[in-house]
Parts: structure tokens; C-alpha cells; sequence
DNA sequence: AAATAAATGTTGCATTTGCAACATTTTACA
DNA sequence: TGTAAAATGTTGCAAATGCAACATTTATTT
């Protein structure tokens, strides 16, 4: 994954975040971080710890919709802040930076090298993270539960390059990734285990094809 | 939606091109576009037409991942481009320049003032693809055709501000959108007026709530 | 180490859904 | 303008799925 501040020094770092009006705030474990964000458009950057994005309906169905890591990135361009579905919780302690959407074309800063570093890889950032949810869609068009599995399953063994390995997920997360009941999903790992497709120990998988 | 070239005239935008060694192409109706891709990565703009990706699994089953209309962009680190599932279709008659994304580090060119607005132009319209598609997810991961629709309706009310509207969408393509059966969506839609909570009249709807 | 919470596994049942196979209407185009 | 193609509407039926209500195992916390 790349880093925002990938192959700048600290320096350099340092004046590009003054000149982008950078904050930092710090989270304790479970606060909706979107809580008291001001009006202006951001881009904030995961310093440390983790964040989730989470949407909840009128029923109270929860699904996520993103899962932010250390060192990743969010801005209130890509997601609706103000969506009252929609909101953003420290899955631990977890500090952010803010720095200001409008800043990014401050005359004073933006014709430098490392600054024009910084924003090649806020787009490669962006279109990592276009191409990431890409992939989600295509996951979440399949019809059945068994075929979201199989496909899911197919891009970890392609992205490993074996047909071993481990989800990085807790099964109660897969089944919220894939937008599928967990018991649901549960049964149909078992039919495919039945029908010697899969092969399963714990979190480790095996494709048998 | 923003233009890669917002804001830029004319000359400048012919300079910027230059230095990304733009070159354009046009394609028939039907064709596929990314057949004859090179290695490179690259950012493409839909000059005019329009263009489709799809994605088909190994039952032919086929699902639209995202139109791209005139002005609109993509690239090849957005799309696994390299998927056997996923093919893009130009729509009509469609005229697409490609510029190379490592060129967009080009010393010569990056800091002139015109180039740091395209380069917020990408970052914008990136953003608002993240965005749209963090909207489509939302909609994916709701359980029942009947959440869809109603999840989808109330969106299309919220951003024209009244409670009747147009679908931008033939029901075929909507349903592909919200990914279930066509047949069952107009079932699921007669129920819905059936329960007094929609009007309908042809691609008009009035919410009734 | 005990207690609590979280994750995982299992199953019956009602509901939702996809699918097939049509009829009808609308749109595109030769 | 006539014809083909696409979109829309309808319905029975089998299959897939969510849901509830558990038991069991694994983690976490005090």
C-alpha cells in the first residue's frame, strides 16, 4: 500500500503539512471520529491505529463499508460525511491527519519537487482505492453466496499466487464483506467442502481445482 | 461532473497533452477498447461517446461495473484491465486520448500553473469515483430487493430535492445496477405500489412518504 | 484463572429470489 | 413505414437465503 508520504523526507514532510494547514488529533478506542469534523474538505491520513467506515439502516443492519489501516487514507470528497447512515469509529486508539482539500493549489508550495511527489501518490492512492472497490462491486453483483465465496477465494489465491492461504479476515467479517448472512455462508463453506471443492483449517483455505 | 480539463484554455491544454505524450484513438460501436491496450499504465478521457465495463463470469453471467460517459475518465490503475471478466465496450461511436501516468511527474511540465489545476482536476474527479462507488456498495450490501429500491429512490429524491424523479436509468440497466433479477424487480416494484409507498409512470417516481 | 465477550458452527423454517417462459409495448433502424 | 430488436410486464416454481435460536469454541479483560 502506498503512503502518502512515500519517498519524501521528514523535512520536506514537515513544510508540506504546514503549507496544507495539517491538524492532528488524537482518538480514544470507539469514538465516531466524524463527529466534529468543521465544514471544509479534507483529505485525513490514519497516523496510527485504524478506522471503519460503518453504515446502519432504519432497521438497525449494519454493513461496512471500509476499513482504513494504519497509513491509509480518507477524504470527505469519497466518503458523505454528513450521511447520518454513515459513520466513522476508532477501532482502537488511532491518531489523524487533516489537511485542507483547498490547500493542495497553495501557489507557495506546489511547485516543488517533493510536493509534486506527494500528490503522485495521493493519486495512486485514489485510484488504488477506485480499483479496490471495483473489485468489491464485481464481488457483490454475483448472485449467490457460493459463487461471492468462490470469486472472493479465486482473487486471494491469484493475489498470493497459491492455491493455500489465509483470509485476513474473521469469517464474521467475510460474510459482512460479501453482504451475506454469516450462518448462511457458514453452511455453504460446508457444501463446498462436501463437494471437495475447498478445503478449510481454521482461516486457512485450500482451492482443490 | 468535472472535466480533466476544467478550467485549463485551450493552448495549455494542447501543452499538457503533449508532455503526457497524449494520443488519441476512435472506436467503433461495439468494440472492445481494452484489446489493443499497451503495457504501460495509462489515464484515459473519454473524449466523446460513451464506454461500459462489464464483467462476465464463467457462466456468462454479465454485470455492469461502471458507464463512463463523454468528458468522463479512467485508467488502467482503476481497472484490473488485465482480467479475463472484465471487458469495456464502447457504447456508440467513442473517441478516447490516453495520456501516460508516468509522465505525470514530468519535470518540464509540472510546475507551470495549468498543470497544478489539471492535476487537481484528476484528484477531483478520482475522488468523486470513490465516492459514487462507496454510494453503489452501500446499495449492494442491503439485503432485500425492497431496501434497494427504497435505498435507491430516496438518494435519487435527496439529490433532486423533491419526491418525485425520473431514473436516469432504463429498469434493465437499474436492476443491473442494484444487481438482482429484472423479473423480480418489477414484482418487488408492483408490491411497493401495491403498499401505497410508491407511484409510478413509466421511469417517473413519486415517493408517497 | 475466572468471567465475559466475541467468534464460529448448526439447523428448521418462512421468505425472498432467480429463473424460465411467456405476452405486450416501445424503440431503433434499414 | 414496416420490421426487427430491446424493454417491460406477468407468473409458477424450485432454490437460495435470511433469520432465529441455539451450542461450542476461542479471545479478551479484569
Amino acid at each position: 500500500m502506498t503512503n502518502l508520504f512515500e519517498n519524501i523526507n521528514e523535512q520536506n514532510i514537515r513544510k508540506i503539512k504546514r503549507f496544507l494547514r495539517a491538524t492532528t488529533i488524537t482518538y480514544p478506542k470507539g469514538v465516531n471520529i466524524l463527529s466534529n469534523v468543521n465544514q471544509d474538505d479534507f483529505i485525513a491520513i490514519v497516523d496510527s491505529g485504524s478506522i471503519q467506515f460503518i453504515s446502519t439502516d432504519y432497521d438497525g443492519n449494519k454493513s461496512i463499508i471500509e476499513d482504513i489501516p494504519e497509513g491509509g487514507m480518507f477524504g470527505s470528497l469519497t466518503f458523505p460525511i454528513n450521511d447520518e447512515e454513515v459513520s466513522c469509529i476508532a477501532k482502537e486508539v488511532t491518531q489523524i491527519t487533516y489537511i485542507e482539500y483547498n490547500s493542495i493549489t497553495n501557489d507557495e508550495i506546489s511547485k516543488t519537487d517533493s510536493y509534486i511527489i506527494f500528490i503522485k501518490n495521493l493519486i495512486k492512492i485514489l485510484s488504488d482505492q477506485v480499483s479496490e472497490k471495483n473489485s468489491r462491486i464485481e464481488l457483490l453483483t454475483k448472485k449467490t453466496t457460493r459463487d461471492k465465496l468462490l470469486d472472493y477465494f479465486q482473487i486471494q489465491a491469484k493475489k498470493r499466487g497459491t492455491k493455500t492461504f489465509t483470509i485476513p479476515f474473521s469469517y464474521t467479517e467475510l460474510a459482512n464483506y460479501l453482504s451475506v448472512d454469516r450462518s448462511a455462508m457458514t453452511r455453504e463453506i460446508g457444501y463446498l467442502k462436501d463437494d471437495g471443492i475447498i478445503k478449510t483449517n481454521g482461516r486457512r483455505i485450500t482451492l482443490l481445482y
